[in-house]
RNA sequence: UCCCCGGUAGCUCAAUCGGCAGAGCGGGUGGCUGUUAACCACUAGGUUGCAGGUUCGAGUCCUGCCCGGGGAGCCA
């Protein structure tokens, strides 16, 4: 007999197959029996009929549980009262693993019991939506860049020294020396960038903050394209494309995951070209007409990136930061030397910032200065002072965190369900 | 690091003014011929986070600690 998988359901009406998976729920009534049984795929009602009391699949239905594991056999059926449209007719169990006090049950559990028990969440239905939709956010990501000629630059996690020096990063041995956990790929993308044109890099990135909100995460995972001789307008455009074309490919692939979610796609349809430009100064004028206290100069703080984010329908990218609150290699604004020529892109719906980036300094004698001015260790940045000593040209290029992306298309309220295991402060089990 | 909220059965929660610690789910037993987080009946299940204090009497009030959640700063 044939093993199939339920999203493929469909094509079998009328033929005997075989199942392989886990109970997800059982219910009986009088001489019918029903079982829900998920496969990783999806979940399909499966019914035993008989017109006796006895019977021997009832005495196997009996004895499994939620979260069993087992292989049914049967003829699958088009019926309008079972979830999905389809069951199947069981004939066969053949059980593999009984499972003992499975502790999730299809009744409401707490954020905390949930995250104790973060491996087994993984197979509730909800769960399952979210990390389909991730998986397709990633691939949705690698055929943007690879369509477009990027080339795939995997940028080293062990690193000698921080890369902006601006957050805390996570010191670990690199036998006698110290080294630090990667928290952006981005300097070595410039060295990547001047050998391949255009390329990328995907990976886990960590910041040792000690933040506790549903925005952050201790580790996650981000894409950095850096392409050579683009300027600042280049990479606002390839960001809109690649924002773009994420939120379409979800749409098309994803819709019964977006359904599970109850997310409503309307807002999601409205993502097209061009996105809403805005700058740091114009941003500083919206929020005092809201009433915010805020001062040129001053960084955003969440609320203000909400109020933003809210402001307009589609993600607004908010240019020209004053250069003092951003990284050392931002490329100064010819028009104004104290702007940077940066692009930060907040997604709509109050999600914020998920996209940073700019025009990084190509002059040598600027760029020694900004290190010397951040009192960063010039040895470790001798190759990254190489590169504009080597036939330096104008670059660009921005992050796009995955998991900020995710939880914004998902519409769901905290980033630690984005990610299979979250690592948040305080909790790094299992 | 700071601010706010919480910790009672395996899970989600209730417990009036300080007065016998309870319900639903889950488990067990039985019932029901189409269930939809099924339903109905019965049943077992407790160191009320920990330590101390006040009181005739503390889940409830006080002090300290531990753990968790939300937020701030910082960032994607």
């Amino acid at each position: 007999m044939k093993w199939v998988y339920i999203e493929d359901i469909a094509k079998y009406v009328g033929e005997k197959v075989e199942l392989r998976g886990w109970v997800y729920n059982k219910r009986s009534s009088g001489r019918v029996r029903f079982l829900l049984i998920r496969d990783g795929t999806g979940i399909l009602q499966c019914t035993i009929f008989s017109p006796e009391k006895e019977h021997p699949l009832f005495d196997k239905f009996e004895e499994l549980t939620q979260e069993s594991s087992l292989i049914v056999r049967g003829k699958v059926k088009e019926d309008k009262r079972a979830p999905g449209g389809y069951e199947l007719e069981v004939e066969d169990i053949e059980i593999i693993h009984i499972a003992k006090d499975y502790p999730i049950t299809p009744k409401p559990h707490g954020v905390s019991f949930l995250m104790d028990h973060r491996h087994l969440w993984l197979r509730s239905v909800r769960q399952h939506a979210i990390l389909q939709i991730r998986a397709e956010v990633i691939r949705a990501i690698r055929d943007f860049f690879d369509g477009r000629g990027f080339r795939l630059m995997d940028t080293p996690i062990l690193t000698p020294s921080a890369c902006e020096g601006t957050t805390t990063l996570f010191e670990t041995k690199y036998f006698d020396e110290k080294a630090y956990l990667s928290q952006s790929g981005q300097l070595y993308n410039e060295a990547t960038a001047m050998a391949f044109g255009k390329v990328y890099c995907f990976g886990p990135t960590f910041r040792a903050e000690k933040s506790k909100t549903r925005r952050h995460l201790l580790e996650f995972w981000m894409v950095e394209p850096e392409v050579a001789f683009a300027t600042l307008n280049d990479i606002i455009e390839l960001a809109e494309d690649l924002v773009v074309y994420i939120v379409s490919r979800v749409l098309d692939k994803r819709k019964k995951e977006l359904e599970t979610l109850n997310r409503d796609t309307k807002p999601l349809e409205k993502i097209a070209k061009p996105f809403p430009r805005i700058t740091y100064k114009d941003a500083i004028k919206i929020l005092k007409e809201k009433g915010f206290k805020i001062e040129f100069g001053d960084d955003f703080g969440a609320p203000e990136e909400t109020i933003l984010s809210n402001s307009f329908e589609k993600p607004v990218c908010v240019t020209r930061y004053p250069l003092k609150v951003k990284a050392f290699y931002m490329q100064p604004d010819p028009e104004n030397p104290d702007l940077a020529l940066c692009v930060d892109m907040l997604a709509p719906e109050g999600y914020g910032e998920i996209i940073g980036g700019g025009q990084r300094i190509h002059d040598y004698d600027l760029l020694l200065q900004k290190i010397k001015e951040h009192n960063l260790p010039i040895e470790n940045y001798q190759w990254y002072l190489d590169l504009r000593k080597y036939g330096s040209v104008p670059h660009a290029g921005f992050g796009l965190g995955i998991e900020r992306t995710v939880a914004w298309i998902c519409k769901i309220d905290h980033i630690r369900e984005t990610i299979p295991f979250p690592r948040m402060l305080y909790r790094m089990y299992p």
